[in-house]
DNA sequence: GGTTGTTCGGAAATCGATTGCATGATAGGC
DNA sequence: GCCTATCATGCAATCGATTTCCGAACAACC
């Protein structure tokens, strides 16, 4: 059933309206040409235009310029507020530059994941920002073939092809791990992220470069399943059945609070036996107990950062490849203690 | 400068590809047509379809049928943890359905609202989602004006003239105020939520009615100036400061959360001294000290909802104006406890 | 064999805006 | 007074797909 939506007006009418043609009326309304059409018919023009209560079509317009003012974003899941910020700091530039975002929940599955980025190139998007990116990832490779503007935000590849923002997670769990030892920790685990995320892999191998440059054992590292309070408890349960530790190094906030259950079923005290870091500064870790001394990333700046980038490759300034990197920043709170406090 | 997008194959070429007429070829692809066509036709089509890569343009193809695949969803504010889960039960049935998701943050000033509305109907959206709508919007009118369907979600309009899905509002207060009075409460204080938001009049409402049927005193009553903890401590600040309460039912968990904050500042232990019960069961409020009581909203549900609702008033079949309602359930923690515990 | 009916596929108009090119008008120069 | 330069505007093609209308081909029937 075809749905009775009544549509405004066509350039056509408002030009009729004017008494001029419909290309003058494009012109006219149009900012980059208007200079083109004497101010009193441009007047009339606009006048027409409001009177008639005109809104140029975006879609016919894109049809004919090749520019849809859509930008594509792939995030493994909007409910996850990591990935909130970083959309509200994309949005305001590209809002800025007149263009509109299409958000898509892609999850974790680099096959459905190719699909919706397949959905969006159909849909012409003018750049695509991928947040959900593997460490070689499949969409990459198409986007690029087809020249297509990309960007990857808070995940990066392994190796370096295209545009991304990320944070410095070696750095970032440095900061944490050199906390830790300034405190007087020895025994530091770390329970890690998914390998093949970026974040994942990248702040494990800054747990062992930290800890191997204060003389450490580095070993002690049990790998989580995903980026879950349960994936941390199980993870956390392998780290301290296997080996003593004084102090955690989780790779991300959830991952450290499913530790602070797994202390709590041995009868651990945090951070009196166990000090614990997170990573991400999420929302209202400050306020669980102990609060969480973590490393905060600054998404609404990645994702601001990943905005001017895409912005400009597609005015096609911007040729080279740029990796920009936002340092991250230790946040201390309750949950870490000198050890034996 | 114009970017060097190389497109990819358009349905004549596929058509040349296979021999045929470029309606041919629409029709051997568009499964509504099909039947039209002879098997080994549609064969051949489909072949020179997939080997040239063909991907309809969306853009084109929604100008000639007036149809986008768009829907439009406004936010107040991506960031803010309640909309995520809101988004994510949205987009599952309408991408099943082929729709795509415009998501706009659309932040609380109601003439920014309208232009990104604007905005959003220059883009031809086939449907509006709003998770903004003020007590009586003008969004909304223009929506209707143009017969375009829409559907309000967590936040409805004071007078119902569009489909809408909420959480019962006044329902899940009484849940918060009953439990109260069972715990033996009797001086209960509210902290509610901004009154041109339905959630903050509801459930101030909802709070009033549950506490006069308890014969109890329902004016001690501090308003917040929006959904944060700052507000939320500040609000608590004046309600403690004017009332002697043994208990307070906030209008959201970071009110909630704000409150615990007064509270502390004042030497109050919760719940010993004070309980206190959220409102929405936000991500994480089971780890915060102490873990808070609150009242469970299902947003994702709420979504889904609002997705079929809109997807019926699109395909012309629910033509009547519909208000589905999702209960809310009530979730005990440890921030309650019986008055002078 | 002529007529009717059916099926399949082509021709062309259409959606609404943009833009290279053409045209008409006006001004200015000799 | 004629020729050219300049400027404002109109004309028409175009983007890529959909869809209405038609014609051709073929079968069946009397």
């Amino acid at each position: 059933m075809p749905l009775p939506l009544q549509r405004g007006p066509s350039l056509q009418q408002v030009a009729d309206a004017a008494g001029v043609h419909r290309s003058t009326a494009s012109r006219a309304l149009n900012p980059a040409t208007a200079h083109l059409i004497s101010p009193e018919i441009t007047a009339r023009i606009r006048a027409a235009s409001q009177a008639l209560g005109y809104r140029r079509d975006a879609m016919a317009a894109g049809l004919r310029t090749r520019r849809s003012h859509l930008v594509g974003v792939l995030v493994p899941d909007i409910a996850n507020p990591v990935f909130g910020p970083i959309l509200s700091g994309l949005e305001s530039p590209l809002k800025a530059a007149g263009y509109s975002l299409l958000i898509v929940n892609a999850g974790n599955d680099a096959t459905r994941q190719a699909e919706l980025a397949e959905d969006l190139i159909a849909r012409r998007v003018d750049g695509i920002v991928l947040a959900t990116v593997q460490r070689d990832d499949p969409v990459v490779t198409s986007c690029l073939r087809i020249g297509l503007p990309i960007v990857l935000v808070n995940r990066a590849e392994s190796t370096a092809r295209t545009s991304s923002v990320v944070s410095d997670d070696v750095a970032g769990m440095g900061l944490s791990v050199r906390h830790l030892t300034a405190l007087g920790h020895c025994a530091i685990g770390h329970i890690a992220g998914p390998p093949q995320l970026s974040t994942g892999l990248l702040r494990r191998q800054g747990f062992e470069t930290a800890m191997t440059e204060a003389g450490l054992d580095a070993t002690m590292i049990s790998v989580a399943t995903g980026y879950s309070r349960e994936a941390g408890l199980e993870a956390a349960e392998t780290l301290l059945s296997r080996h003593l530790v004084t102090a955690i190094a989780a790779a991300n906030d959830l991952l450290a609070l499913g530790a602070y259950q797994a202390l709590a079923r041995r009868g651990l005290r945090c951070p009196q036996d166990v000090s614990v870091v997170g990573y991400n500064d999420m929302p209202l870790v400050d306020m669980v107990q102990p609060p969480l001394t973590t490393i905060r990333i600054n998404p609404v700046a990645m994702g601001q950062d990943a905005a001017a980038l895409l912005l400009g490759l597609i005015d096609g300034n911007t040729k080279a490849m740029t990796t920009r990197i936002v340092n991250p920043v230790f946040v201390p709170r309750q949950s870490t203690a000198p050890p034996n406090g």
